[in-house]
DNA sequence: GAATAAGGGGAGGTACCCCTCAGGTTTACA
DNA sequence: TGTAAACCTGAGGGGTACCTCCCCTTATTC
């Protein structure tokens, strides 16, 4: 199961079970708006907690990042399973990716989450690679339909995710669905019938994935 | 004139000529590198030189940029007078873009650029309005033809820089010349032939405006 | 060669942020 | 109710970056 990610040891006393929560709570505020790289400091703050706590119930920033995540790799799960269950190969590709740009633009954190890769993290590796396959799976299917141009891979997949994510960074204030529509363009693009030939093979698995490490380097 | 950048008034002396020289090397390399927020310490350590003398000969890190990119600025102008010379309004469309891109791909600190406004700077404003001007006349032009769909709008074409750049900051390393893949998979989204409804309307321009200043204060 | 204006240097103030650890506080349990 | 383990705090060391300002150096000009 892709979303099933490793409890932290919950903590034993009343007080810090309490204080846990509401860093959790703090940090799924923060990472929304601020991305993967908001200040622990400022969640620690906003959950009215001292630095030293935050570090004791989250030793890395990660620790945080997968407890905050949580609900959104969930809704995110719920809704892939109803796409796939979708008779029509073509509808459930569209609808798969249509539900994961949805709770990307929902979560800036989250977004950043998605578009890179973490590695040295057994359990974001993990998530990680279940995605892919899960992702090249249904853009397979709609292709063995002939209904997906054949020559396209889930290295164009990603870099929709890619795509998206910058079209969030910059509209989820301003335009917060203007998504859809960059979605559906790119969908004409992915049709078989507008196929035209690509003047570039895509990456290979390795170029994507140092690509995904890359985007977190960089910042 | 697009790319006609205000001169930054030379210095007189000849030791300070050189130092200013130098600075602009250096903060070619480190915008390049590593985007318009490099460190304006280490464009000073890369030149030899001390902080305050960067600031004297750019009191603003506007200053700087300006002058770095100014060959970058001329170098995608060159291409696209290229372009609009072509006959074929769709193939001047593609390859408008694809110099755009080349040039985009190659410094990621002229990515950055072209991909925000800043507001409040007069310099950069003008050359932002000229650039959407030209890149709407020229989207307009293949779309009259009848060879771009007619519901695309320059937002899009704003849209698709911010996609390219995203896919340029992951790719750029690894796989440098994906771009081209993702710009000739678009393309196949804006032919007309065959185009399916969109969902969303395209941005207003104030949402554009606003969407590329916010690309910048986020970061 | 002296005067002077232009230019250069870099320490230091401010503001973040990360992370640790010693010492004080609170819960849970017997 | 008393004690031990769990927990909390926040000052503080280390790092990065921005930008200013005062004093010193140097090119130029006469």
């Amino acid at each position: 199961m892709i979303g099933q990610v490793e409890q932290t040891r919950m903590p034993r006393r009343r007080d810090a079970i309490e204080r846990h929560d509401r860093l959790v709570a703090a940090a799924q505020q923060e990472f929304a708006v601020r991305g993967v790289n908001a200040s622990l400091e400022a969640i620690a703050r906003d959950a009215g907690v001292a630095i030293g706590t935050l570090y004791r119930h989250f030793p890395t920033r990660m620790d945080l990042l997968l407890a905050a995540f949580e609900p959104r790799l969930q809704e995110f799960l719920e809704g892939a399973k109803l796409s796939i269950e979708i008779a029509d190969p073509w509808e459930g590709f569209v609808s798969y990716l249509e539900n994961l740009f949805r709770v990307q633009a929902g979560d800036r954190g989250f977004n950043d989450f998605l578009s890179r890769r973490f590695p040295g993290n057994a359990e974001t590796e993990r998530i990680h690679d279940q995605m892919c396959l899960h992702i090249a799976s249904v853009l397979t299917r709609a292709q063995k339909a002939g209904q997906a141009r054949s020559d396209i891979r889930l290295a164009d997949i990603v870099n929709l995710i890619w795509s998206n994510g910058r079209m969030i960074d910059a509209t989820g204030t301003t335009a917060p669905n203007e998504w859809r529509r960059h979605l559906y363009l790119m969908l004409d693009a992915y049709r078989a019938e507008r196929a035209h030939p690509l003047p570039e093979p895509p990456m290979t698995d390795e170029q994507l994935y140092d690509a995904m490490v890359h985007l977190g380097n960089a910042d």
